[in-house]
DNA sequence: CAAAAACCAGACCAACTGGTCAGGTTCTTG
DNA sequence: CAAGAACCTGACCAGTTGGTCTGGTTTTTG
């Protein structure tokens, strides 16, 4: 309807939009796609339950709204880098911005995991092919690096593969980390697991940690 | 009913039993607990409905005595190691159970993480209290090698996270995995990665990889 | 062999849930 | 300021689902 640009306006539905979807972000995080009830979810934004169908028109919308906002936070500067670029710095930076984001946004961390954990049942073929292609073009620059002498031999799949898995898990799991530590983590615990996380795989795959993530 | 010992009779109760929980364990881990459906976890039994509310109280009973046969699964060797022993080989023996786990019963794997992931709100404190000192027992362990020398500084917790996170990926998130590597992960695949794995953290706490995971 | 225990299953139901509808009110715009 | 667009919401409904009830049949056991 208006400009094609500029969806963030501040009108009356703009803001109920935003509402919706973060009270749906926590909800689904939650309770998973089926467990959760779009009367909780209009509870959690003060709406009446009409209301947030009139905006959504259902919950499969709604998901997928929710879906398509929070696969825009899986890009990162790794995704850019080439094999002129030094591997440690690259590395550690990418480590660092998947703890990020799992520090700051667990629900949409869980949401994505529980996707992909169910098979990914409601991630277009789209994006599965987006990533897929994404993960080649990474493990080529992973294999230049090799070649090169940059980095020492590894297979280039399971690295990423611990580097995703490592980051996540703190995002995923934090209940049973909230549990085994007695509290959930904060900023400075953040900071420090990150830099031992980057130690820990830097020096496993024998590089040099960068003196900014010391 | 019968002696308190051997429930492994072989009576027809015993059988359907085990199937059912055959069932209900693959049911869940692509489900979830909500999105799993009585009787879908019937017709994979082949047995109707009545019958499977009829060995298990409930859909609650069901999932719990479910629950309670997975965690026995997390059980390893590492549970009984102390100072003495030799980290690199407990850690490296530690790390390919937990991958033979998520080989052998991805579902299970599957099962545990969702529960993890929504708060485990049907993880007993019983079970919460006994996975929390199990924690602070093998952090003890670890700190006392480095007390000894025989492990360089690193947070014990990050550690276990990392292994722990790093291990139950590959049942967790194998959908991911078949999509990218575009088949499912053979025998021999496994071994490779947890061979990967295991250098991976070796290496990056400082320690030398046991001959037999090279 | 009888009776009790264990097992089997069709019919049924109450509760819940996503979604619709119709009839409003408020806001925007020419 | 009129008219249309956007927004709001109580009442309602049809489909689904966990679970019960009742009346069986088979197996075990004293």
């Amino acid at each position: 309807m208006s400009d094609s640009l500029s969806k963030k306006d501040d009108s009356i539905g703009a803001i109920n939009r935003t509402n919706i979807l973060a009270a749906a972000e926590k909800e689904f995080a939650i309770h998973g796609f089926k467990g959760t009830r779009v009367q909780r979810i209009a509870d959690r934004a003060e709406l009446p339950k009409t209301n947030v169908l009139y905006y959504f028109k259902s919950k499969d919308g709604l998901y997928l709204a929710l879906l398509q906002e929070i696969l825009s936070l899986w890009n990162s500067s790794f995704d850019n880098a080439n094999a002129q670029d030094d591997p440690a710095e690259v590395l550690a930076t990418y480590i660092a911005d998947k703890m990020e984001i799992s520090r700051l946004r667990p629900d949409a961390s869980k949401i994505f995991a529980l996707e992909i954990i169910n098979g990914a049942p409601n991630l277009s073929s789209f994006f599965k092919d987006q990533h897929s292609s994404w993960m080649n073009s990474r493990v080529s620059v992973l294999r230049q690096w090799m070649e090169l002498g940059k980095l020492p031999e590894i297979d280039p799949h399971y690295l990423l593969f611990n580097i995703w898995a490592s980051s996540q898990h703190y995002a995923d799991f934090s209940a049973q980390i909230t549990e085994l530590k007695g509290r959930a983590m904060d900023q400075i615990e953040f900071s420090n697991a990150t830099k031992s996380l980057v130690k820990l795989i830097l020096q496993g795959c024998g590089l040099t940690v960068p003196p900014r993530f010391q």
